[in-house]
DNA sequence: AATATAGTTGACTGGTCAGTCTACAGATGT
DNA sequence: ACATCTGTAGACTGACCAGTCAACTATATT
């Protein structure tokens, strides 16, 4: 069997650093092979088309991310300490790659679904299956709190969907308006909204 | 002088009906004109190009819904039912769209934002400046909430603009899920971020 | 009716786009 | 050494794109 290849993989990844910085609609496959390395061949050797690619690019964002989230939002962590070290992580993420960029990117399934929801059912139906899982992490947060009362979440899912809605209405934000701050002053917002009883206060 | 005429309101209405419905990078020049009934020229005559029309059609949006902005946020109206009401307008007139197009749009000031945000100025400013103006609004009942005893704001500034993050995060995951329902639960977080006291509940 | 001005027309340009196609290169198993 | 199959090369196509331009039309004022 014949050589093996990491052209998969370099084109998923510049795919979706030029679609995160910039657009998917102002992101073209030339671009793309062209910080990737690649020749047109070599794209559609491994993709059919510019929205498989894009798929295929969250898909391996997300499975590159998952072992950081799980060690973030191990339950081995007090339940809303979880979320205060996700919240801080992302935030610093952020801030580091607006250093290199000069811009707030937000979250990449949250502009590249709001962009093509509308158009693109496979980019779409991927955004829709990451986003899910991904509230699972919040989920599990919520109910470990319920069930050491330190909220009232008797609804978890629901609670876990509306969280990480409002979160990701942040970083919306902070991207338009090129503010970071506007991340950093989530986590009281996140106690907001999670019910956190007084009682229950974490330290800084 | 000489004869008047309404392309400029017709192009901006089609601009924005398409960019809303699809996106800024997949609406063409070519399209608003058909929509519009217009022609390259006439394009050409009345903007010197397409960011500086979406710019213009957002500002026009805006200029025709302060009215009812106005009406459903009049001080006569109890503070957190201004809220209500504007959810219960947004998500009705989102639901009725759906059945029109098929697809829950969302805020085009969110989608257009988060889609140029890093890449046209013009609009982006555009977005940002009329995103403060809408935020106006929030911060106002918020201040007459806490001014009754019915929530504790002593940042009403920050508090709306939080709210208005979260608010526009679920229109966002609306329109990437495709799923009113999501903008329906969303007046019992928006109570939960305000921090609204169990005395103050109000009937649905 | 003359004229100035606001608005319209549509062909045209040069560039970019996603996607195709045929030829070729190189590692591996035999 | 040779066959096989994975991957690479890059010229090419036809569509579409934003934006230009010079000629034209309709109206309001004088």
């Amino acid at each position: 069997m014949p050589r093996v290849s990491d052209m998969k993989e370099r084109l998923t990844d510049a795919a979706l650093d030029l679609i995160w910085h910039n657009s998917y609609g102002t992101t073209s496959v030339d671009a793309i092979c062209e910080r990737a390395g690649a020749k047109k061949g070599s794209f559609y050797y491994f993709f059919k088309s510019k929205s498989e690619l894009t798929a295929a690019a969250l898909e391996a964002e997300w499975n590159k991310s998952r072992a950081n989230m799980d060690a973030l939002f191990s339950p081995t962590v007090p339940p809303l300490e979880r979320f205060d070290r996700y919240f801080d992580y992302v935030h610093d993420r952020l801030a580091e790659l607006q250093k290199a960029c000069g811009s707030i990117l937000g979250c990449p399934l949250l502009t590249i679904g709001s962009e093509v929801g509308t158009q693109d059912q496979a980019v779409r139906a991927t955004v829709d299956r990451i986003w899910d899982r991904k509230i699972q992490y919040f989920e599990s947060a919520i109910r470990d709190a319920h069930a050491q009362g330190l909220i009232v979440a008797p609804d978890p899912e629901a609670k876990a969907r509306a969280l990480f809605a409002c979160y990701h209405g942040t970083l919306a934000q902070a991207r338009i308006q090129n503010d970071v701050e506007l991340i950093r002053d989530f986590k009281q917002v996140a106690r907001d909204v999670l019910g956190v009883k007084h009682s229950a206060a974490l330290s800084a």
